[in-house]
DNA sequence: CATCATTGTAGTCAATGACAACATCAGGAG
DNA sequence: CTCCTGATGTTGTCATTGACTACAATGATG
């Protein structure tokens, strides 16, 4: 009304930005794209320039979260160290981000994205597949890790810190101390993952 | 307008069947109180007698989720045959329920649920847990499972199959088969558990 | 300077959740 | 039988929202 220019400057970037806080407080249900031009000053549609619609904010926040999530699996894999504490590491990485990113994690793994940006995020999602895969492969020419298709093989790792985070967020660990049981989980599946011996 | 008794008869109960419907084809997303109210043919504001605003309905639509599940998990678990095949139908039935109805078991393990339908929610989650636990005691007892805390190993167990369902669901196992996917996580999981020889 | 695609604004519409006031019905108290 | 009362359903209304349209300001480009 009274002031500031008429183009905002960078409107998409500072929509994601404000959304992605909005998102981390109060989930994708609170997120409502009247809300975030008000909380930036600008129209009620002006946010339809850069969105075609709701569920594309939502998507490029997946995205965007995907992209986030990749860069820190990448770092923890190529960590120096042996291969089983990096694949454990890459597995306590992948909880940390998850129970701290927890709407985020929804989001990404939510099923109802747009055909175009689905092909993407399940692109990005193999990415996080595809490093662990790497560090498991590598595991196996070293001979520590049991033979068979290394990409089906991080299924299970990532299904176990996946499914461990979920638990985390849902309040199911009770007095667990998260790192503890992520602990566990891990040595259960490194063992269960380990070249049998003999 | 032109027909049907004043009262429904049965309203909570009608109302709690089209939304599982609902919620089965179109997500949770897809759930409006007042669609509900057209397809039962009441009025828009008729269920808001059932339920207090649209949270519970949907509470009420995970406790009943979580309660067949734990229907189908009590059975797996009691099934005749040796303990560890039972361990491995548990899993299997787990990750049956939770692909067959996946907006279902989003819901469940949602964190938005109303402050005291949470707490049955946590208690019916619990339930499942306890099965699994009880399985793994017995496992231990024979020798068959690496020593622990029962609970805590069946929280891994859990992660493993649960995360396996949300990969299944997120398009993210590609063209593996679900039931190959199922049987080499259950395959290293029960590996993992499994009490070291020697 | 003139043009025009980009970006933002103002106005509108239908759908929705929530709420309030009123109507209907069933069953018990007297 | 009559009246009362609580449970259940209806109608009316409001604010919020996503989506759409027409219009305005901006600034890059020729």
């Amino acid at each position: 009304m009274t002031e500031g220019p008429y183009h905002h400057g960078n409107l998409r970037a500072a929509l994601l930005e404000r959304a992605e806080t909005v998102l981390a407080e109060s989930g994708a249900d609170g997120l409502s794209l009247r809300a975030l031009a008000r909380d930036l000053g600008v129209s009620h549609a002006a946010p339809s320039r850069h969105f075609r619609d709701r569920q594309a904010l939502l998507d490029a926040l997946a995205v965007s979260g995907f992209t986030r999530l990749n860069e820190r699996l990448r770092a923890a894999a190529e960590a120096p160290g042996p291969v089983p504490a990096r694949l454990a590491g890459l597995g306590r990485a992948y909880v940390e981000f998850a129970v701290a990113h927890a709407p985020l994690l929804d989001l990404m793994f939510s099923a109802k994205h747009a055909e175009d940006s689905s092909a993407e995020l399940r692109e990005l999602g193999h990415r996080s597949l595809d490093t662990t895969a790497g560090l498991i492969a590598r595991a196996q020419a070293e001979g520590l890790v049991r033979p068979g298709d290394p990409a089906r093989l991080a299924q299970v790792a990532f299904s176990t810190v996946h499914g461990l985070a979920t638990l985390a967020v849902g309040s199911l660990l009770d007095d667990t101390p998260l790192a503890e049981a992520t602990d566990l989980a891990l040595d259960v599946l490194l063992t269960g993952l380990a070249r049998p011996h003999r």
